[in-house]
DNA sequence: AGGCGATCCTAACACTTGTTAGTTTTCATT
DNA sequence: AATGAAAACTAACAAGTGTTAGGATCGCCT
């Protein structure tokens, strides 16, 4: 009768969370089943419902985790940076790193939110719209103070953010290059098209 | 006794082929279910094996349609363009349109194709890398004729792409802005950041 | 009118799904 | 060593999965 373990400063469903996001992330949300996390942890499926309370809480937690940090990441770079530009900047460094080392929980987030039930798909729905509201109101800011060139910000930040999520295919490849120069190499083509 | 009705220069497996892209991409190939399809086309699931073979079948036809659109695509444009700048831009304007008019079979072929069974899987892979293989040569020469900013190839082919596919967002979105809007500005954004 | 292939239906199959109930084991604390 | 909570187990559920078999029905062609 094996335990899930406990390592350090996890609880156990943080453990379950990991797992889970990993098969999440291979096969799935629908087609991952209790019983493939289960087995990914050693432990029968239904000694889950001891930590959780249900396959779609899990995914909720993973989601909702992934966009407070970059809401609370946004609020510390809005205040820290002073030209837009180097807020642009610091936004997609952030993004980037995240993808890079919080590959699962990011990619789930970004591609299996649908499977979210109500009333919790809205609300992350809502989350996102306003955060990217947020990125657009940047840009447009950029744009009257003559930083950025004249685009449209709705673009400029659905291009962005797409880019970035694209990271996940490097991490699935064998990687041919670091991730030190895919991260620059990355910030600068999307902030020199900013760039006025 | 309801049939699947045969529409302009359709074949049956065409049209269920379309109805299948839209569930799939709303619920995923997994969650959706062959009843679901054949609801929607006004028909029992059984009804579906007279014109398929399989589930994955429809993921197969799909995945390759639109593998094979994209790489005749580029065959006419590095035919026909000059340079390198203009070879780039007319690719990324074939992507952003295929997206645009295409966009359930794009999406798929995007987001799915992790549940195709092998061999199909390995096939679609190796199609996948030798396409963007091609993309990242023609910015190296770009490179090299100076036509282009020092840039990682294989991290411009990356953004390019999964840029272009965030469309999809746009797609599923109330749609404050054009496509022609959406497609001119992505472009900018895109060219310009590789200029030299 | 009769036939025939295409296309549909119903019924069923063997499995898998998420989840619950009830029981037993583990382990830290007394 | 005893206790009690935490966490595992087995067994089962109702519902849903892709797919097949066999029979009914449609619509075109002679």
């Amino acid at each position: 009768m094996a335990r899930i373990q406990s390592k350090k400063n996890s609880t156990k469903k943080e453990i379950i969370m990991e797992k889970a996001a990993r098969l999440f992330r291979e096969k799935g949300f629908g087609a991952a089943s209790m019983r493939d996390i289960a087995e990914a942890l050693g432990v029968e499926a239904a000694s889950l419902y001891n930590h959780i309370q249900s396959k779609s809480e899990i995914l909720q937690a993973i989601c909702f985790k992934v966009a407070n940090e970059f809401i609370s990441h946004l609020e510390e770079v809005e205040r820290d940076s002073d030209t837009t530009l180097k807020k642009m900047e610091n936004i997609i460094k952030v993004h980037i790193r995240m993808m890079l080392d919080s590959y699962e929980y990011v990619y789930i987030s970004d591609h299996e939110w649908r499977h979210l039930p109500e009333p919790y798909l809205s609300n992350f729905l809502n989350q996102r719209r306003s955060y990217r509201k947020r990125l657009s109101d940047i840009i447009q800011e950029g744009i009257n103070r003559n930083e950025m060139k004249n685009i449209d910000p709705y673009v400029a930040v659905l291009t962005i953010l797409s880019a970035i999520s694209g990271i996940e295919s490097w991490h699935r490849s064998r990687k041919t290059i670091t991730a030190e120069i895919l991260e620059s190499n990355m910030v600068k083509y999307l902030i020199e098209g900013l760039k006025k």
